[in-house]
Parts: structure tokens; sequence; C-alpha cells
DNA sequence: CGAACTTTCTCCACTGAGTGGACAAAGAAG
DNA sequence: CTTCTTTGTCCACTCAGTGGAGAAAGTTCG
């Protein structure tokens, strides 16, 4: 099948296709319910994006009373390419027009190895996936990468955890590899524009999204948009100090976020207390299992390890003493904790609210949520599906 | 004088009438070159205008070469009021509406006394002001007030510093007073407001506006615009933690940053200091003012008192300390630091530009400069100023 | 000084987006 | 079968906006 290379004309044309995406297969009539415009020019307007084949006729909808509906939706055969890499893993999907998601793969991978061998890995990964069935091509592609990004060039900027990426032409590169428009941004930021898409924060304006994984970042929402700063590093908060004089950082300074909680740093004092005879459950683990993570740490949270649970809650602290200071200057209306950690459940969830809810002022504090993320590990390939669907659905 | 009742048509009119207000007396050729419209159409809109009245003509201007063109202007009776309401003094001035400051006044004020009394004297102050042949009337008021603010309603809300005001509905009844549309804002965010009009941002999209006076706040503007939060209390940095286990606060924890650094802190410290023997220089002044200020502490840091010196530091070290990590989750573009404390001047911006650099990544203050505000005290009453002309400028 | 060029401003015919009403098609309710 | 409701199409009309012609007012230079 060829590619579709239509983009929509205008501003109506975009907000319709927006609102396909998002609710689905709908009729005129019901579209004009939701944009304002006169039944003649949404009509102009529907019509020709079905003369661009990126919306096609969908069969009678069930009456409402009167004469029947014609449905119209987003063309099923469009296929978007959703990529997350992490420091540790990638995530490669494949969704349709209406971000669902058709194939999924995860697979182990070491971001330090540098853009080469990784999109070598990914592009085997997306051919797999296109093999199986799921798609004759793409018509768009999302990547996200744990780290600072030139948003409107699409290229990684000074990345501290993947040092070969500074300043490759991700964008340009893989648009070439896939022939299809590609947009490439922050992973934390694609997990906040996947659960706004899609999961918990369908309804929020101004959010924060906290993603802890191998290490820790935040993504911010600011009426309704992503928000990068100046330099493509806004959310970068892995390196505030959250424990004066506290651990040594790799980034030079002591006590920062991420060098007492995040995936990397669970799991090294995890082996610590283990080696020191502290927990005889994580001592089982570490034997078994060679080394520690921080699924091993949750599971010895979960069968009543005392250790582990201070691990946890004492990790919940440092982050939510980060994010108390956040919710005083942000003032978002959510909060959503994400990322590989998020295993660790409810105590590290409890941990944190203690914490926000302590130390920031009631104003705002008052009505605020923070909750899990909804998505798990498909936020990341969602939020790249919904990056490039947002490119595509706005006017050309 | 009739005042002016007219709002713009439409967007090309608020369009006019910002580049008008920003840019003064303008050709109609001048404004073709700014904005994206047909002569034809364009003039349409400036006679339109001028029939409202906000706009008049002024006169030809010097030729380019050819013809000469008529200038318009906005008419130079238009009035707006600019108040900005502080803990312990009050501003209000009157401009034009190029934003200019015809008359300003400063009193000293109890914001506890409660917003009756303080009407009561900020409307005697405007009187004044039009008794002074400054203005025949007012055709809008902008007011800051210390406290958060549910911004669309002009309502302070649970404002720690100004207990009777919660829910008072400022904009409504100054509204009714002065006979004119009134906006109501936080006094930061008024600040930044200001800093972006006429001083150090002008030109910037992301900053941040650090406010140090009796209390400590920041102003955000995201895009360009300035952003308030879910519940309208962004900003409300006084309360993070600067100091683990530090000094008690008025909110009850410990180690917020207004307790360890604003004008009251600094106050405070200095009468102990200087009670305590520990410097000679703050403990004459003690003496002969019976009491201690800000402004005593800069004094005698320029005159070489050390203990003064080194309250200053530590003051800066603990502000830097904070606004490293905002620093780092917002990635500014620019840090300006204001409020009566700037008087402290370069000692106070080294040691916060010390803490910074070296507390947060190379990638966010790679290019970020941090300087003190432009415009001094008149920074709230032009913001305040900026704040209803943008109301007014903007389509009915 | 007059001719040629520039800039500014106005006028006007034309385009194209968008509206809203009339009407036909298709179904529901009684 | 009649009446009412909803959906979709058609068409005349409005109005924002364009772009070119040309007049008005200046400058420059031979």
């Amino acid at each position: 099948m060829r590619r579709m290379t239509a983009r929509p004309a205008n501003a109506h044309q975009a907000r319709l296709l927006q609102l396909l995406r998002d609710g689905g297969p709908n009729s005129r009539a019901q579209l004009g319910d939701q944009v304002d415009l006169s039944r003649s020019k949404l009509a102009v307007e529907v019509d020709r994006l079905l003369e661009t084949g990126l919306v096609v006729a969908d069969g009678l909808a069930a009456s409402r009373g009167g004469r029947r509906s014609h449905n119209v939706r987003l063309n099923p055969e469009l296929r978007f390419l959703g990529v997350d890499i992490g420091a540790t893993s990638v995530d490669v999907a494949v969704t349709n027009a209406e971000l669902e998601i058709l194939g999924h793969i995860n697979q182990p991978l070491d971001v330090r190895e540098g853009p080469v061998a990784v999109f070598e890995q990914v592009l085997s990964m997306a051919a797999k996936l296109r093999a199986s069935g799921l798609a004759e091509g793409f018509d768009g592609a999302g990547i996200g990468v744990p780290g600072p990004v030139r948003f409107p060039e699409g290229v990684p900027v000074a990345p501290p955890i993947m040092p070969g990426w500074d300043g490759f032409p991700v964008r340009e590169a893989l648009s070439q590899e896939l022939g299809c428009p590609v947009m490439v941004d922050n992973d934390v930021n694609l997990m906040a524009l996947g659960e706004q898409h899609a999961g918990v924060a369908r309804t929020q304006q101004d959010f924060l999204v906290v993603k802890i994984g191998t290490g820790i970042g935040c993504g911010i929402v600011v009426g309704g948009d992503v928000y990068r700063g100046t330099t493509g590093s806004a959310g970068d908060i892995g390196h505030i100090q959250a424990v004066p004089d506290g651990r040594q950082c790799a980034c030079g300074n002591r006590g920062c976020l991420e060098a007492h909680f995040s995936g990397a740093a669970l799991a090294r004092d995890a082996t610590e207390a283990a080696e020191q005879g502290r927990s005889a459950e994580l001592a089982n683990r570490l034997e078994a299992n060679g080394g520690l993570s921080a699924a091993d740490v949750a599971a010895a949270a979960a069968a009543g390890d005392a250790t582990a649970l201070d691990l946890i809650r004492e990790g919940g602290r440092s982050t939510g003493q980060v994010i108390a200071g956040l919710v005083s200057f942000f003032n978002p209306g959510l909060v959503v904790i994400g990322g590989g950690v998020t295993g660790l459940g409810h105590n590290l969830l409890a941990a944190i609210r203690t914490q926000v809810y302590r130390q920031s002022l009631p104003l705002a504090t008052g009505n605020l949520p923070i909750v899990l993320g909804e998505l798990g590990p498909t936020a990341g390939v969602i939020g790249a599906a919904r990056l490039i669907s947002d490119h595509l659905f706005s006017p050309a």
C-alpha cells in the first residue's frame, strides 16, 4: 500500500482529524456538535478529508430518532510507529490512527552502545512487526530518548546517560530509514503525552508526570501542551538536591535525588543491605539471581521484609521532598508517578504522598491527586504515536 | 471627559492596539510591516479604530523617501491606574495607554488591616493623583495583592499574610468604586509582567522572576504568558524547604526559604546579631533607628561589616539553593531577582549565582542570565497597567 | 525647474470562506 | 398512513480579505 502523504489543509480539518482520533468513528452530525461550524461547511471539509484518503466512510450509525447518519472514521490502514528508548530496554509498538496498540515488542538494550547500534535494533524490531502483518509501512513515527532533546530539530543535546548521542540527527536519520515523518522527544515527555491521551490525565490541563526508572525525570504539561524549556532540559529533576551533603552523585554534586532514589540507586542500596546482612530476604534473592533489581525489592517488601520496606519508604520520602517543592512552585492539578519503579506500588505512593501533603501549602495540595500512571510500560509508545499524530494532524 | 468604553472588535484591531501600545505612534505603513494584512484591510481596521476613539491621528511622520505618512497613536487621554499592594506599603500610579508612568505615589500600609481600610487608602491615593490633573477618570485599573488570587474572578484565596482578604471580591468592589474594568493578580505576577513589558525580560518567552520582599515569591512566564497554576498559587516558593530541620516557620514546617531569607527574616537575624554583639555596625544602627531593616543590613555590608555580609551571603545561598532546583525543573531562559531586598545588590546576586551555577546542570545554566530587575519599585504598577491593558486590548 | 522614481494611501472589483434557510431523504412514533 | 425528528444536500447570500490601478505627496538628480 502507498503510504498516506496528505495533511489537513486547514485548522478545521486538523480539528476534525483529532476528534476522529480521540473519539473514534463519528457521524457528521456528531462532529458538528463538537466543532463550531455550520453543517454545510462541516460537510465540505469532511468531503475533502474523504478525498485525501485520510478519512473513510464507515457505514451507517444507529438512528438517534430520525434518519440514520453516515459514519466516517480515520483510515484504518494508517499506521504509526511508537519507539520508547530507555536506558536498559526499548519498546517498539505499532498503532492505528486512533492510537490503539496493534503490536508491541520490548527488548533489553544498552543505550550507551550509541545511536547506530540502537537504531539497527529498533529497525529490526519494526521490521518484525511489519513482517507479522500488522503494517505494510508507516505513516509516521514518534521516538523517545532518555535525555534532553532540541525538539524542533529532533536532536539529543548533552545527554548524560547516553554520551554517544550528543548532536546525532535522530529525526533525520530515522526519517530516512523509515521513509516517513518522525518526531523525537524526551521519554518522560512522551509518557506525559501518553497518560494525557489515554491514561489518568485525560481531563487535566496542568499536571506533572514523574518517571522513576533507571534515572528520574519529570514531564510538565502546561495548558494541555508539553513544556520543554528553553534548551529542552525542563523536567530534569534527577539532580535537584534531595539530601544535603548526601550521597555522591555521578554529576559531581552530593545528595542529588537520583543518587538517593531511582532504579539504579535502589538496586545498589538493596545489594548493600544484603551484603551487610541486614536482610535475609534480599540476601537470598541476591544469591539466587546474582544481582538485585527494583523488582526484587518490591517482592521482598511484599513478603514483609522490613529492610526492603525501609528502602522504599526512604526513597519515597526523598522523592516526595523534591515533588513537594515542585508542587509549591508549579501548583499542578495532578501528579502522576510512573516508570519502572512503580512496581513498588502503594508503599512508594504512600511515602510520597505523606511527604508532599506535609510539606506543601494546603492551597496547592488541597485538591491534588497523586496517583500511579494507568498505562504502565505502554505509556511511552502511546505518547510517541500521539506526538507524531499531533504533528501530522496539524495544518501543513 | 467621558471614559472610553470601546473594545477592539476583532483580533486584528487587538493586535494593532498592542503594537501602538508597545511601539508608540506609528504610520499605517509601519503597522503594515508588523502585521500580516494587505494595506487595504489594514486601512479599514485603522479607520474603525479611529472611529471608536481608542486611536487618534497624530500628524505627519518624516518621509521615508516618498510621500509622508499619517501617524496614528493611542488616544493620549486614556488613563490606566496601577496598584501594587505589598505587605507593608502600597504603590499607586497613573499611566497613559502606552503604559508610561505619569504619576506615582508610595505610602506605608499594613495589609492586615483588611480590604476595607486598604481600599479607602488606595482610593484616596487615586483621588489625589486625579486631583493633580493627571487624569479625569480611569479607563481601567490593574491591582496586585501579596497572595494567591483566583484569577478569572479576581478574588484572593487563602492568603497567609492577609487573613481578612480571603474571598473578598476585590475586582468587583474596585470596579464599582472606580467605575471602570479592573483586573486582579498576584503582586509577583505583576512584577513579571512589568519586567516583560519594559524591563530586562523584554525578549524572553520563558523566564522566572523571584521577588524577595517581606515574603518571597516567584512569577512564572511560559511562552510569553504568566502561568498561574491550577488554584492560582503557582510560584509560591516561600515555603519550599531550603534548610532541612532549619528555622521554625509560621506555616508550621521547619526550614522554609521564607523563614531563612526574606525582608522579615533578614531584619530579625540582623537584630539578633546586633543584640548578641556580633556586629558593632548593626548595633549602632539598631540604637539609632530603634529597629533594623534590610536597608540597614545593606548599608552595613557596604560599610564593610563582615557580619552583615555573612547574613546576605547566607541568605543568597539558601535562595540560590531553591532557585537551582527551579532552574533544573523549569529550564528558564532568564532569572530575574527583584523586590525590596534587591538593595542588597551585587553581594546577594553573587551568592545566588554561585549556588545556582554549582547545583544545576550545565545544559540548563549554560546560557542562563541571572540578573536584577530593571524597574525597581515601578515594576509592579507597570505590570498592573499592562494587565488591564492586555485585557482591554483583546477582542470583547 | 522638470522628469523620473519612491512611498503612502484610497478605491474597487474579485475571491473564497462561511452562513443559514429550503428541501429532500430516511427513519421513529402513534 | 400521517406526523415528527434527524440527517444530509443544495444554493443564494454575506463578509472578510486580496491585489492591482491609480492618485497624492515627496525625494533625487540631470
